[in-house]
RNA sequence: CGCGGGGUGGAGCAGUCCGGUAGCUCGUCGGGCUCAUAACCCGAAGGUCGAUGGUUCAAAUCCAUCCCCCGCAACCA
């Protein structure tokens, strides 16, 4: 058994709109904990980020607490996980008492060990923009952005003691050099690092919807509100699910908040006498036609339409076949439709329909034994076998793509088995011989397709639920792939004599846009 | 002198850290097959790896310079 993974998102900021991107992450740390859940343990937890001068501004205009503005804007995040087959173990908003109790205790603990000091925040200000700007940023004396005149503005703020941390970061840095992926994120946190660290203000006081400082004095930053949502939702310091699970396995980030995820966030945690996280990823941007996604562009994908079309595991697979994980990828509905169309509609889904078949027109619909192995199958029946282990392993190392070009190899041996073996001419003749060979083609094909669905089930979960059914297995598919893919062939996880259940393309094939 | 990513057969991408026969998917062309979702299988064509120079027995891969595209630099994954 592995030791408890802890995987975490980002939490969303609430009056965002959820689009593709925010299905990406999610539906990869939902991928990692549910193929973690095959052999141990897993917490995996997603949330929202509720606070700030915007959601402020928003839920004013529209004549609503900003509590009540955030409840309503709730529902559309969970329904977009929801659609996408993900499932978290636990939700935080950072609205919640659990999370603003703990916050507040881990301030007020700072305090104490000085890591939190009042100091004086200067600037120059934008009142427009509500920016603070460098000097050296400054175009004329004016604000860059929107070229107003900005004012010198002086305030007492709390602050945290990151420049103690820089050194500790530093060496932390190069003792794991693999602890922040991809490489070229890495690289750039450390020349920060090596640049030097300021301190940082995290207390703001010309708004206040935000976690009030212990002891008054305005409300906490949100980046030091937000952060803490991975310690305080597991129950930090004391809660069941801290103890075991911390720290995370996988925090999954996007790139652009690699900062505060590989600086502030290890020297937050290490104040607070608690260990860094062991892996934090940042994966790359989609974009549409190498463009980024935004709302100014106008061409953010409406993520449920998008399910809707294709399927939400043709999505799934998609996200994660298409591009290294860690790397930018353009996208395209046409992309999604070609893979859809032949990796899963030709390749896998009709592979099942056509097993189905034969095992129908050949052997009275139901599976035979075990018998002579195709040859081209011979290294999947062979008890050296490691497919499972490798795809794993590729998982875990978030090399998703690899996993599934392993895999793969799978379904195209499956379906050159049948070429090469001919069933439709060998029933003709109907020897003993010739039958034994079909059925042991038929055999070894249906126990490819277990295997297929027992490896496929975390990144497609329903589809594969689905694939089961059709197998005529019984239950749910079993979650414990050393048992159940440790010897191709166990009769105990494919019984002779099962009735196969044949039903609809489990990938119907969709037109492309352009054609 | 702000930072970063990228430029590889028609398209989209691996490979570059740790130099050594240029690989994958789709598409195209030819063939096979009929169990199957016009699906499957076999074969073929197609690339001076952005440019130039350097290091080396050997460079897509290392070094230098340059060109082009795209992001970031503000709470958009």
């Amino acid at each position: 058994m592995m030791r408890p993974f802890y995987v975490t998102t980002p939490i969303y900021y609430i009056s965002g709109n959820p689009h593709i991107g925010h299905a990406y992450t999610t539906v990869v740390a939902d991928v990692l904990s549910r193929t973690a859940r095959t052999s141990g343990p897993a917490f995996f937890l997603t949330g929202t980020d509720e606070h700030g001068q915007k959601v402020a501004n928003a839920a004013a205009e529209s004549g609503k607490t900003p509590q009540q503005w955030t409840d309503e804007l709730l529902p559309r995040w969970k329904e977009l996980f929801a659609a996408y087959h993900v499932e978290y173990d636990d939700f935080i908003r950072t609205t919640q008492p659990r999370h603003e109790t703990a916050v507040r205790a881990i301030f007020e603990k700072m305090r104490e060990n000085g890591d939190v000091y009042l100091g004086t925040y200067e600037g120059w200000y934008c009142v427009h923009d509500e920016t603070f700007w460098l000097e050296s940023k400054l175009v004329e004396g004016k604000c860059p952005t929107c070229g107003r005149e900005v004012q010198w503005i002086s305030e007492d703020d709390w602050f945290f003691r990151l420049s103690k941390y820089n050194q500790r970061l530093l060496e932390h840095f190069r003792a794991h050099p693999d602890w922040v992926r991809p490489r070229s994120v890495y690289n750039e946190m450390m020349s920060i690092l090596e640049e030097g660290l300021d301190d940082l203000s995290i207390s703001r006081t010309n708004f206040d919807w935000g976690i009030p400082i212990p002891g008054g004095g305005g409300v906490i930053y949100v980046w030091f509100d937000a952060l803490l949502n991975y310690i305080t939702a597991p129950g930090w310091p004391d809660g069941e699910r801290f103890k075991t699970f911390w720290p995370a396995t996988v925090q999954l980030i996007g790139k652009e908040i690699a900062r505060f995820h590989t600086i502030i966030w290890p020297a937050l945690l290490w104040s607070i006498g608690e260990a860094a996280p062991e892996l934090v990823f940042a994966h790359g941007w989609i974009t549409v036609e190498g463009q980024k996604i935004g709302k100014s562009l106008g061409n953010a994908v409406d993520p449920f339409a998008l399910a809707g079309r294709f399927g939400a595991d043709s999505l799934r697979y998609f996200l994660l076949r298409e591009a290294p994980f860690g790397s930018d990828f353009s996208y395209s509905e046409d992309k999604i439709a070609q893979r859809h169309n032949s990796d899963l509609g030709n390749d896998l889904g009709n592979l099942l329909k056509r097993t189905l078949t034969m095992v129908q027109k050949y052997h009275g619909g139901t599976v035979p034994a075990a018998g002579p192995v195709p040859a081209n199958l011979a290294k999947f029946a062979s008890p050296d076998n490691d497919l499972a282990v490798r795809a794993r392993a590729h998982i875990f190392n978030l090399q998703f793509r690899e996993a599934l070009e392993a895999i793969w190899e799978l379904v195209t041996e499956l379906n050159r088995s049948i070429e090469t073996t001919k069933p439709w001419n060998l029933m003709k003749s109907a020897s003993d011989d010739d039958v034994a060979k079909v059925n042991g083609l038929l055999f070894h094909l249906l126990e490819g397709l277990r295997w297929l669905g027992m490896m496929l089930h975390p990144i497609m979960p329903e589809r594969t639920g689905e694939l089961w059914r059709q197998l005529g297995l019984p239950g749910p598919i079993d979650a414990d792939w050393t048992a159940a893919l440790e010897s191709w062939g166990d009769p105990r996880f494919l019984p002779p004599g099962t009735k196969v259940a044949p039903g609809d393309p489990l990938f119907p094939r969709v037109e492309l846009v352009s054609a």
